[in-house]
DNA sequence: TGGGATAACATGGGATTTCATGGTAGTCAA
DNA sequence: TTGACTACCATGAAATCCCATGTTATCCCA
């Protein structure tokens, strides 16, 4: 489970800290990180080698030709198996700063099953968006029933 | 099941006592403590990591671009996964300090199945409301089972 | 039922560990 | 031999752990 948003700084050698929580959330379950290419967002996706696998079982599901199909395709493409140092960090391969218009902080985000890693501004933007949808629209049908 | 209330103070270090009935109660189902910015009042709310993962899967059920899913992985962006010390202790992060306006006190409202963390003003207000509202409107009708 | 003993609880403080981050040495390839 | 990449060491700040203490609640026996 990725909980939890944290401010990271980004070193000249791409280097930047997963934070500690998420690091010991795949440790756990003795799990490899993949980042790739959000398909939603501009920004990093990361998550467990795990749910990678289930993606591409999802690919055979669907229609071989489809656009869908060669969408997902690409983003295997782009998606990197990655190794940590000794002290919790990663570097972030190029394609991926560029694509999510990182530079020297980034944001992790936890969202359950998988993290996001935004750049700060583009971060702010979507959490402002967040605010003002639950401020139009109330919370999720989901969360009322609970009680 | 969290139930009643109680006023506990916050030290410096933004440590509190959690009342130790819900922490008895979370023990026994063994499970950790999840708190998250409520979607609805200006509260933090506590919950079991199980009835979070419970979200956390309500979001790959939805569609993945619907407003409903966008703001329950922000949700889980603003929550944590909290330890207790040895003294039933837990620390409050700080995004969650300032977005409930907590300083030094905290009122902890058990509501069944999760229970809210409010400042002591912000209790005042919610409970002088729902006098307010029981005597106008009257005492709410339950449908205790349904079919 | 009362009153003292005992345990549970909330809170304070200090020692220790973890974490994020900067840096350097070593390795491999061009 | 140079440049890029990787593995590991160093450090200050912050989070965490654990001991101490007073106060409240609970228990038990007279």
């Amino acid at each position: 489970m990725f909980l939890s948003t944290s401010h990271n700084k980004i070193d000249l050698k791409c280097r930047v800290s997963i934070p500690a929580s998420f690091r010991v959330n795949l440790e756990k379950s003795n799990e490899t990180l993949i980042l790739f290419k959000s398909l939603q967002f501009n920004c990093i996706e990361g998550t467990t080698s795990t749910r990678m696998q289930a993606y591409i079982d999802a690919i055979d599901e669907l229609d071989a030709l489809s656009d869908d199909a060669f969408l997902l395709r690409m983003m295997m493409a782009d998606s990197f198996e990655i190794k940590f140092d000794i002290n919790g960090r990663v570097v972030i391969p190029d394609t991926l700063m560029n694509f999510a218009n990182l530079f020297d902080k980034a944001v992790f985000m936890g969202i359950g099953e998988s993290f996001y890693i935004w750049s700060p501004t583009e971060y702010e933007n979507q959490y402002m968006k967040s605010q003002q949808i639950l401020k139009e629209k109330g919370p999720p049908k989901l969360i009322l029933k609970k009680n």
